[in-house]
DNA sequence: GCCAACGTTGGC
DNA sequence: GCCAACGTTGGC
């Protein structure tokens, strides 16, 4: 079992978003960063553990537990010309951005901010609080993940 | 293959 | 809205 951080802007796709449809998966689809696919490619697992992160909003931080619930496959959305996540030089034959879905997991008492994050002694290797960290999608040790679904409340 | 220009992310 | 950081693009 691996963890995650997902960044999401919750006017987009929230973490709320998420727990109205327990059970049902939902593409984690848009990402348009090499880095951010190849974790999702290669190394995610179904039942794998995940941070849903708010970004871009007051305040940033933790909102929820979600959980790896498919194998990798090709984004749609890139296929799809209407589509902001539109990319024309992803072939459908070859496709260039891949995805997983995530589902709903645990409930959280709280939100963990940012500004809580970077206070806690055992979060202070982690990656997304490095400066200039800018990835989507980034690894999460499982000390660090039950640091902060400890802080959070999660009913895991 | 270099690198300037440009676009995006995301905290503040 | 600003802007630092950093990824991508494209001319050469």
């Amino acid at each position: 079992m691996q963890y995650w951080l997902m960044k999401s802007e919750p006017d987009v796709f929230s973490f709320e978003d998420l727990k109205q449809r327990p059970g049902q998966r939902e593409p984690w689809d848009g990402v348009r960063n090499y880095q951010a696919r190849n974790f999702m490619r290669d190394a995610m697992k179904p039942g794998d553990r995940v941070l849903f992160y708010h970004s871009n909003t007051k305040p940033p931080g933790v909102a929820g537990i979600a959980e790896i619930a498919s194998e990798p496959y090709p984004d749609p959305t890139a296929f799809d010309p209407s589509s902001k996540y539109h990319d024309p030089k992803s072939d459908p034959e070859k496709p260039r951005w891949i995805l997983v879905d995530v589902k709903f997991s645990a409930d959280v008492a709280r939100l963990v901010s940012l500004d809580e994050m970077k206070a806690m002694p055992e979060l202070a290797e982690m990656r997304v609080l490095q400066r200039g960290n800018r990835l989507s999608i980034t690894p999460v040790t499982e000390s660090e993940f039950q640091a902060i679904a400890k802080a959070a409340g999660a009913t895991l």
